[in-house]
DNA sequence: CGTGAAACATTAGCGGC
DNA sequence: GCCGCTAATGTTTCACG
């Protein structure tokens, strides 16, 4: 994870691979100009250094029955701990849990939700929630997050149309 | 693309290469008990129907500099077409054209906009913005956002801090 | 679905610039 | 330091049972 310096060969390595991350080393190098070796020398030290984070197979929601995509904005309660003892979920809580902390945890748990952020402005937290349809969505809101003790405020967006979605990053 | 039958083992490969997309065919047959070859055609039959959309990739923004992670809510004009000619950006327009096509071929051309979809509520955009820091965050909404003939209102939020951020659907 | 063999890819060691 | 060669090892892929 240490910063870590690239030249122009590891950003033209990173940008092929954040295309297509299941190319050869060999079919790498032959695009970089390199011979297999260094290029492979390269790839693992961009591995190490934590800046190629992992590799993944993107799956397609729609053909996974995954229709619904949704952002819900959601605003914490501030003042006073959560009451001590154990939740509904099950976990135990020491005094001096804040707020913030028992929700990011909840987060973790839950799978539709797919990305948490929290963000300036009047909402605390973003949610990027992948759900089959709107009666999950619905069990959702209503049994995990209005129902968590420290949630005061959800509003839901949904996608109608996603027209540009990229994991690759702009780099070059 | 076409709808596809998914049996256990087809699951659990899926949820294998989203985790970790660069596994040796011969690490995911004997994760699923099954011998290489069968294993490799599910994996063809899952890329070819289209539910594996592709290998990526995953590099880290920070270690590359790319420090401000925005989501930005846009509002188009919506009477009226856009004025017909030669744009800014060089590209021709034929009359017709509605703004919601010409804000969508901008975004495409926009490396900073990483994800951007046409939502509900009271905003009809929100793009996820992948930039180095505020500077550059500002020069794109003034020279590009708020330059751009169809839009009318621009709404950012900041992310201070991403705590779930993962490509794998919930698909078990 | 599984076996086996040919083709292909990865990777460590070493010498050269 | 970083490159490229070679050779051993491991992986993919396909015809066939």
């Amino acid at each position: 994870m240490a910063n870590i310096e690239l030249d122009a060969i590891d950003r033209r390595i990173l940008a092929i691979l954040q295309e297509n991350g299941r190319l050869s080393n060999q079919e790498i190098a032959e695009r970089v100009n390199l011979s297999p070796s260094p290029c492979l020398r390269r790839i693992r030290r961009l591995e190490e250094s934590g800046v190629i984070r992992g590799y993944v197979a993107l799956l397609d929601a729609k053909l996974l029955g995954l229709d619904l995509l949704a952002y819900v904005n959601v605003r914490l309660e501030k003042r006073g701990g959560p009451a001590t003892g154990v939740q509904a979920g099950g976990t135990p809580l020491r005094a001096g849990t804040t707020h913030a902390q028992l929700f990011r945890a909840a987060v973790q748990a839950w799978p539709e939700v797919v990305a948490c952020h929290a963000m300036t402005g009047d909402t605390d937290f973003l949610l990027r929630v992948q759900v089959e349809d709107m009666a999950h969505f619905s069990r959702f809101v209503q049994d995990q997050l209005l129902h968590h003790p420290s949630v005061i405020d959800v509003r839901s967006s949904f996608s109608l149309d996603t027209f540009k979605e990229t994991t690759a990053l702009p780099i070059l």
